[in-house]
DNA sequence: CGGGACCTTGATTATCTTCAATGCTAGTGG
DNA sequence: CCACTAGCATTGAAGATAATCAAGGTCCCG
């Protein structure tokens, strides 16, 4: 269990994600391609084991890139309950949690590698303000994050298990297929049912038993942290519609 | 039920509650101050009654100041389920719903005064960028509203019904006392059970058997749209613990 | 007085949690 | 190679929490 850190390698192309993921908005052209790989000329590339706890991290530096691997943000209560918040992905920018979210910490779910952003982020809030360079991309990228807090609450608040789990497996589906983490039709979730329940706000046993269901109804198909979703349309719609509780149509 | 919104006289002091508001960072020196006013010179405040949409005044000004009155933005299910994701309240300078946001609305609780607020948003984003300015306390009210998001989503997600009421009532009360909105020890609280409900993401009826749950325990009284908190460190540990379902005192 | 908005109550049902096992698989050390 | 363990998925049973359904009740207002 790696609780410290390892560094490696100077990173250029460790900037891929972002770059996909800024693109997405409106293609990069050769000198904003430049001017985001400066960001992150000089710095190195830090790997984690699973489980790694990311805030002695953060107060070396105010925001980092994820490279590769899966890294959570959240709370935990003195009673041991743990809530998700948001997941950062290959591509994001994470900032550290804020002063008055004193609770929240981020921690890794598998192995990852992370680097120093606070160069970018400096600079992408300046080109923001000005509406420059890589200001209106930056500005959709962080859009993007504050809508999927919103979608978070939409779900944990009105949603009912089996919807939850729809409404957040679509979500994922797109967010990944957007900057081709994912081919369409699949999702990359090397997540236990364990995070999974801390994301949804279930029980790991209710979270296991709403997966059956969606297996059973062959929404989604899944092994070795990769789901296949035969209908992303139907999931789709069953993420915003009450699933009654339907036989199982086997035998 | 005043679906079109009036004109009232041009508004120089509606800036007030804004103005305390990103005083409780840093106080405002004369400069600023004017700065801030200047934003708002030419702009007529427009009211609005409860229950109004608001999304026609958001298709003129990105941007809004919250002059008076409560202001809620979430979303609404086809099928009649809705949920609250924030409140706005005096003071607040509330964004359009983002493209990506699209089915997110704004409306009015109460009866309500708004004004256009995108100069000051630009110009605030611009000082945010510089760090000069309002930069520092318009950033710090970014973060709060952020912050509160993220601490809607702890709640709806691992908080029973009873831990979420204490919860959202200790910070609205946080809040407004940081502003001034109200005394220390009580809550301006105008809104039916039912918005309540929608907030905390609960049927009415449980909203309605949660607060007397904790009148009875002599958390909270009430009356016409003002709480009392008798303990407010009694009402903070309530959000944070499991409330195990004692009897009642009384008889 | 009637109507509407809101609060309150009781009874019933559904959803979800908790508790307690069991099984499976991969890794580990003998 | 095999017992041994740890982490994860799964299952059944029981219980708690919250939703739903269906009435009343109060207050205010036209």
């Amino acid at each position: 269990m790696p609780n410290q850190p390892f560094l490696s390698a100077p990173a250029t192309s460790a900037t891929v994600a972002l770059e996909r993921a800024l693109s997405v908005h409106k293609p990069l052209d050769e000198t904003g391609l430049a001017a985001v790989r400066a960001c992150f000329a000089t710095s190195v590339e830090m790997l984690h084991g699973p489980g790694v706890d990311l805030t002695p991290e953060f107060r070396r530096s105010a925001a980092r890139l994820v490279v590769r691997g899966w890294i959570a943000r959240g709370a935990a209560l003195e009673d041991g309950r743990r809530q998700i918040v948001g997941l950062h992905l290959p591509g994001d920018v994470m900032a550290a949690p804020a002063a008055n979210e004193a609770d929240l910490s981020v921690w890794t779910l598998t192995d990852a590698a992370t680097i120093c952003a606070e160069r970018f982020w400096r600079e992408a809030e300046t080109a923001r303000a000005a509406g420059q360079g890589v200001g209106p991309a930056w500005n959709a990228l962080r859009a993007a994050e504050r809508t999927r807090l919103v979608h978070q609450i939409v779900r944990l608040g009105r949603l009912s298990a089996f919807e939850r789990t729809a409404h957040l497996l679509v979500e994922l589906h797109e967010r990944q297929v957007r900057v081709g983490l994912a081919p369409p039709g699949e999702i990359a979730l090397p997540l236990t049912q364990d995070v999974l329940a801390d994301i949804l706000g279930l029980s790991v046993v209710h979270m296991n038993r709403t997966l059956q269901q969606m297996r059973r109804r062959g929404l989604i198909s899944y092994q070795g942290g990769r789901v296949v979703l035969p209908d992303p349309a139907a999931l789709h719609q069953a993420g915003r519609r009450v699933a009654p509780d339907g036989q199982a149509p086997s035998s």
